[in-house]
RNA sequence: GCGCGGUUAGCUCAGCGGUAGAGCGCCUCUCUUACACAGAGGAUGUCACAGGUUCAAAUCCUGUACCGCGCACCA
C-alpha cells in the first residue's frame, strides 16, 4: 500500500542521478531536427545560488524540457562564470578569517587559491542545478567555464580582433574607483543610493582681499584640489568676478574665477567650485579651459598633495577637519540638510572615487549602432516588449566601456611590453611585478596570447605583461558563441548558433545582455539570440528586495528540502508572468506541495483500482475515437476530453508567448477543477461496473497526458509516477522527458507557435458535452448547496426531487441521474414534469429546473423564505439592469447584435426564474 | 528632471470594452473506501481619485495622488 502523502526527497535524488547517469541532457546537432539552444546565464562562482538564480534557471529549464518534448533537439549549455571582483572579494574574506591578505600570498599563489575555490564552488553550484532539476549535463566534458582553456582563446581572439580594428585602445580619463576594491570600474558597475549629507556653503576671498564668492558643495575635502570656480556667464552676481582670482581657502593657492554655461544659476550659491581631478563634470571643465588637475585623493582613498596635516588621511576622515578648519577659519558660511545619490561600488558598496587613470577602453558608438538597429527591428525580440525601448535607450546614450581592471583573478590582459624598449613607462612593485604601465610615457604594446619571442625592435626577450585583467564582462560578452569553441568554425557552432532564447534578470540587461548583442553581431555577424526573455526578481511576500540586512531572504536549497523542487517550482513558475517580480513565501511553497500531492494521489487511485495483471493499458487517441464512433463514450468522457484537448491549446498558445506562469495555471486548473473534483468523482462508480476496463483506459490516457503535460515545470514528480504507469501507458518508453508533449488531441498537434490547425476530434460536439455538463453540475451544486445550508453531514443522503418545464432538459437529467445522486448524494432522486413542491422542502433553482430537497422537521421556515427572498432579490435586480439596457434606444440601435440578444435572454431568464422563485415563495406564506 | 510599471476581496495577484475572478486567509459542515497537504458550501470589493470617449469603462484617453523601478555630470 502506498503511503498517503508522497515524499519527494528519495525521488528527486533518484531521477537527478539517473537522468546524468543516461547522459539524457547531452545534444548532439541533429541536422534534421531544427536545435533549441538556451546558453545558461553563468552563475558567478562566488558561493550557494540564491532564489534569483532558482527563478532564472527554473524558467530555462522549464522552456527547455518542454522544447525537447515538441520535438526539437534542446540544448542548454552549463557553465559558471569566474565572475572577476566578486569573487575576488570572496576569496579576500576568506583569506582575512585566515588573518592574511593577497599581497601576503602574491599573485600566483593568490591564483593558485582561486582555481581551488573554482573546482569547490563550481561543483556546488552545478550540484544545486541538478538538485532545481535542471536538464543540464553537469558531465566535465560538457561544462563551460568563463575561464577555462577554451574560453580563454575565444577572449584572446576577440581582444584582438578589437585592438586590431582600433576598438580598444588606452587612454587616460576619469573613471570610477573603487578603493575598497583597488580597481577601476566600468559606469554600470556603479549604483547610485540616496543618502543623507549635506551641503557646505563655504567662502572663497578673492586674493586681492576683496570680498569673493561663495561656493556650494557636498565634497568639501575636494576643494584642496579645486583649480578653478565656475559661474554662470549669464549669472550677474557674479559677471564682474569672471576672470578674477580668488584665494583657496585651507590650501592658500591662487584659482581663477572661470565662466561656464552649464552652470546651473538656481542651484545652491550659483558659483562652483572646480576639482579637474576628482569630479567627471569638473575633468571636462577642467580640459575645456586648460586648467591644472591636482589629485588630492589617491588610489586608496587618502589625501595627498595637500597641506600636511592632512596628508595620509582617508578622504571622510579628512572631510570632517577640514570643515572643522573651515569654520575656524569663518570660511564656512552655511550648514545645509542635503539628500544627493552617492556613488557607491556595486560589489562592495563602498564610495566610488572618481579618479583620473589610464586604462583600457572599447569604443562603443560604432559596435552600439548594429546593435540598436537589431532590436528595433525586432530580429532580437523582448518578452515583455516594454524592455526594447529602455534597451535601445541605453544603447543609444553609450559611453566607452573601461575593460581594465587592477585585480588578479580574471583574463590577464594580452598585452606585452618589451622591458628595454618600455622601461621608462613601467613601474614595478618591491616583489618585482608590473604594477603599474604608461602609454603617455612611452610603453609600447605587444598583443600577444603568449609571451612574444622576440621584441621587433630591440630584438630583446625580456617580456612583461600587463597587469591588469579584463572586466568580467568581457568573457561573458562572448558566452554565447564562445561556448561552442569560437573562434575554432565547428559544426557546433554552426548547428547551434545564434541560440534561441536568452532567459535573463532585467538587471543584468545593460552588463550583460547588451554586450551580448552587440559582440554577437561585431564577431559572428549576428545576434547571439532571437529572443531574450526578461524575467522579475524574487521578493518576500510584501514585494521587498529580499537582502542579507532585511533578514528576509529565502534559501532556495532549503526551501526544496522541506517542500519538494516540484513543489518549489510550481510556486514560482504559476507567479512567474510578464516579466514582472515575484513575491514569495513559505505560503506559496505549501500549495505547491500539496498539488504535488494531489497528483501523487491520483497516481495511487489509479494504482488501487488496477488489477494486476488485467492487460489493461492506456486508450490511446485512435481507440479513443473509435470508442466515440461507436457510441461507447460517455458524456463525461466527451467533456472531460474536450477540456483536456482545451487546457492543451492553451498551454501551447501561453508557451508561444512565454507565458508560463499561466500555461501552468492552465494545467493546474484542469487537474484539479475539472478531472480531480469532477471527472475522477464519476469515474468512481464506473470502476464498479462492466466499463471498468475502458473507464481506467480513459483514466490512463488523461493522467499519462497530464503528467507529461506538466513535466517540463515538475519533473520529478511527473517522472517518478509516469514511470509507475509505464507498464499501463508507454512500456516501451524507458523515460518521461523524452515522450511527446501531448498535443495529439488538441487542436493543432504541432509545436508551439504553430497552433490554429484541426479542430480536435473532440471539440465538434463541444458546446453540446460542455453544455449538458454545465447543466448537470449546476443542479449538483444546488443541492450540495440546500445540503450545506441545512448542514446535512455528507455521508446522509437526501430526498431530491427536480421538476421543469423543459422537456429535453429533463430529457438530459433523468438520462445522467446517476451523475446526480453520485455527486449530490440523493437518493430516490424523482426527475419528471410537473412535480409538487412537498410541503416542507427547501428550494433552488438551477437553469430551467425547479429542485426540492424535502427536509422533515429540519426546514426553518423563515430561514427559508428569507434565503428565497434574497435570491429574488439578486434576479430582481439584475432583471432591472437588462430592462435598464432594453430600454435605451441608443442601446438597441448601437450595440452589436450578439450583445443585443444576450440581454435579452438574460432578461427573459431573470423573469423566468424570478416567477418561479415567487410561486415557491407564495406557498410558503 | 525624464522614462517605465503599478494602484482590483484581509494578503499576493489575474482580468484590460459587455452583470467583478483565482490562490492563500476567514466562517460552516465533514476523516464519504485517492488525497484533511482533502472534500462540500459560504462571506468579503463605489476595481486609487477626478474628468472625458462610448449605447456600455476595472478595462480606452487626459489629468491628479501615492508606491516601485530604471536613466541623468545639479556641484
Amino acid at each position: 500500500m502506498l503511503p498517503k502523502t508522497y515524499d519527494p526527497g528519495p525521488v528527486e535524488d533518484k531521477w537527478s542521478e539517473i537522468w546524468q547517469k543516461e547522459k539524457l541532457f547531452i545534444s548532439a546537432a541533429d541536422k534534421g531536427r531544427k536545435p533549441f539552444v538556451i546558453v545558461i546565464p553563468p552563475p558567478n562562482i562566488t558561493g550557494a545560488l540564491h532564489m534569483g538564480h532558482a527563478l532564472n534557471n527554473i524558467l530555462q529549464d522549464s522552456l527547455v524540457r518542454y522544447e525537447r518534448m515538441t520535438g526539437k533537439e534542446a540544448y542548454w549549455v552549463p557553465g559558471t562564470d569566474h565572475g572577476g571582483i566578486a569573487t575576488q572579494n570572496v576569496m579576500e574574506k576568506m583569506l582575512k578569517t585566515e588573518g592574511r591578505t593577497k599581497e601576503d600570498l602574491g599573485r600566483e599563489k593568490f591564483l593558485e587559491r582561486m582555481w581551488a575555490w573554482y573546482w569547490v564552488c563550481g561543483d556546488t553550484i552545478l550540484n544545486q542545478l541538478r538538485k532545481l532539476g535542471c536538464a543540464l549535463d553537469t558531465g566535465k566534458a560538457n561544462v563551460r567555464f568563463t575561464m577555462d582553456a577554451k574560453r580563454a582563446t575565444a577572449v584572446f581572439e576577440a581582444f584582438s580582433a578589437l585592438w586590431k580594428k582600433g576598438l580598444i585602445y588606452r587612454g587616460e580619463r576619469m573613471i570610477n574607483w573603487c578603493t575598497r576594491c583597488g580597481t577601476a570600474l566600468s559606469d554600470i558597475e556603479v549604483e547610485y543610493e540616496e543618502e543623507k549629507s549635506k551641503l557646505w556653503h563655504i567662502h572663497y576671498p578673492a586674493a586681492d582681499g576683496s570680498k569673493g564668492l561663495t561656493v556650494a558643495t557636498t565634497r568639501p575635502e575636494t576643494m584642496l584640489g579645486d583649480t578653478a570656480v565656475a559661474v554662470n556667464p549669464e549669472d550677474d552676481r557674479y559677471k564682474t568676478l569672471i576672470g578674477g582670482k580668488l584665494k583657496l581657502p585651507l590650501a592658500g593657492r591662487v584659482i581663477p574665477v572661470i565662466a561656464e554655461s552649464v552652470v546651473d544659476k538656481t542651484f545652491g550659491t550659483g558659483a562652483v567650485k572646480v576639482t579637474p581631478a576628482h569630479d567627471p563634470a569638473d575633468f571636462e571643465i577642467g580640459r575645456r579651459h586648460g586648467l591644472q588637475f591636482i589629485r588630492v585623493i589617491d588610489f586608496t582613498g587618502r589625501m595627498v598633495n595637500c597641506p600636511e596635516k592632512y596628508r595620509g588621511k582617508n578622504a571622510q576622515a579628512a572631510r570632517k577637519e577640514i570643515v572643522e578648519d573651515l569654520k575656524a577659519g569663518e570660511f564656512l558660511e552655511k550648514e545645509e540638510h542635503y539628500r544627493h545619490s552617492v556613488n557607491k561600488c556595486e560589489r562592495c558598496h563602498q564610495h566610488i572615487e572618481p579618479l583620473v587613470s589610464e586604462q583600457w577602453f572599447v569604443k562603443m558608438k560604432d559596435l552600439a549602432a548594429p546593435a540598436i538597429k537589431a532590436a528595433e527591428s525586432e530580429e532580437v525580440k523582448f518578452y515583455p516588449s516594454s524592455w526594447k525601448k529602455p534597451f535601445i535607450e541605453w544603447l543609444k546614450n553609450i559611453q566607452d566601456w573601461c575593460i581594465s581592471r587592477q585585480i588578479w583573478w580574471g583574463h590577464r590582459i594580452p598585452v606585452w611590453y618589451c622591458k628595454t624598449c618600455s622601461s621608462a613607462a613601467l613601474r614595478f612593485s618591491a616583489a618585482g611585478e608590473l604594477s603599474r604601465v604608461s602609454f603617455k610615457g612611452g610603453a609600447k604594446p605587444a598583443v600577444s596570447f603568449a609571451k612574444p619571442p622576440k621584441c621587433p625592435d630591440c630584438g630583446g626577450a625580456d617580456f612583461v605583461q600587463d597587469p591588469d585583467v579584463l572586466d568580467t564582462w568581457f568573457s561573458s560578452a562572448l558566452w554565447p558563441f564562445s561556448v561552442f569553441g569560437w573562434p575554432q568554425r565547428s559544426e557546433e557552432l554552426a548547428y547551434y548558433y545564434p541560440t534561441s532564447v536568452l532567459v535573463t534578470g532585467y538587471e543584468i540587461l545593460y552588463l550583460w545582455v547588451a554586450r551580448m548583442v552587440m559582440s554577437g553581431i561585431e564577431h559572428m555577424g549576428r545576434p547571439p539570440f532571437s529572443y531574450v526573455y526578461v524575467h522579475g526578481i524574487i521578493r518576500d511576500r510584501h514585494g521587498k528586495k529580499m537582502s542579507k540586512s532585511l533578514g528576509n531572504g529565502i534559501d532556495p536549497l532549503s526551501m526544496t528540502d522541506k517542500y519538494g523542487t516540484d513543489a518549489m517550482r510550481f510556486a514560482i513558475l504559476s507567479q512567474a508572468a510578464g516579466g514582472k517580480d515575484i513575491p514569495f513565501s513559505e505560503e506559496a511553497l505549501i500549495g505547491g506541495r500539496n498539488f504535488v500531492n494531489k497528483i501523487y494521489n491520483v497516481f495511487r487511485f489509479i494504482m488501487m483500482n488496477l488489477p494486476e495483471n488485467s492487460g489493461i493499458t492506456s486508450l490511446d487517441e485512435k481507440q479513443l475515437k473509435a470508442l466515440k464512433a461507436s457510441g461507447a463514450l460517455t458524456l463525461a468522457d466527451d467533456w472531460i476530453l474536450e477540456r483536456y484537448g482545451g487546457a492543451l491549446d492553451d498551454v501551447k498558445a501561453c508557451m508561444a508567448d512565454y507565458d508560463i506562469g499561466n500555461a501552468v495555471s492552465v494545467l493546474y486548473r484542469f487537474f484539479w477543477d475539472d478531472f480531480c473534483d469532477w471527472y475522477l468523482e464519476l469515474a468512481k462508480p464506473r470502476l464498479e461496473t462492466a466499463d471498468k476496463a475502458v473507464t481506467l483506459g480513459i483514466l490512463l490516457h488523461l493522467f499519462g497526458g497530464t503528467l507529461k503535460a506538466l513535466h517540463p515545470f515538475m519533473p520529478y514528480v511527473t517522472e517518478e509516477l509516469f514511470s509507475g504507469l509505464k507498464a499501463y501507458t508507454s512500456p516501451d518508453k524507458p523515460f518521461l522527458l523524452k515522450e511527446k508533449y501531448p498535443f495529439s488531441l488538441s487542436a493543432g498537434g504541432g509545436p508551439a507557435g504553430l497552433f490554429g490547425g484541426q479542430p480536435s476530434a473532440f471539440s465538434l460536439q463541444s458546446s453540446q458535452a460542455e453544455s449538458s455538463m454545465k447543466k448537470i453540475m449546476g443542479v449538483v451544486t444546488q443541492i450540495r448547496t440546500l445540503r450545506a445550508e441545512f448542514e446535512i453531514p455528507p455521508a446522509r443522503t437526501v430526498k431530491t426531487l427536480i421538476t421543469s418545464a423543459d422537456k429535453n432538459a429533463l430529457e438530459l437529467l433523468k438520462k445522467h441521474e446517476s451523475y446526480i445522486s453520485r455527486l449530490a448524494r440523493t437518493e430516490g432522486l424523482e426527475i419528471a414534469p410537473d412535480l409538487a413542491r412537498p410541503a416542507r422542502a427547501a428550494s433552488a433553482l438551477s437553469d430551467a429546473f425547479n429542485i426540492y430537497v424535502p427536509l422533515e422537521g429540519m426546514i426553518d421556515l423563515e430561514k427559508e423564505k428569507a434565503r428565497i427572498a434574497k435570491e429574488a432579490g439578486r434576479l430582481g435586480s439584475d432583471l432591472a439592469l437588462c430592462e435598464g439596457k432594453l430600454k435605451s434606444p441608443n442601446f438597441i440601435s448601437r450595440a452589436a447584435k450578439a450583445e443585443v440578444d444576450r440581454v435579452v435572454s438574460r432578461k427573459a431568464d431573470a423573469e423566468n426564474k424570478l416567477a418561479r422563485l415567487e410561486t415557491i415563495l407564495r406557498e410558503l406564506a
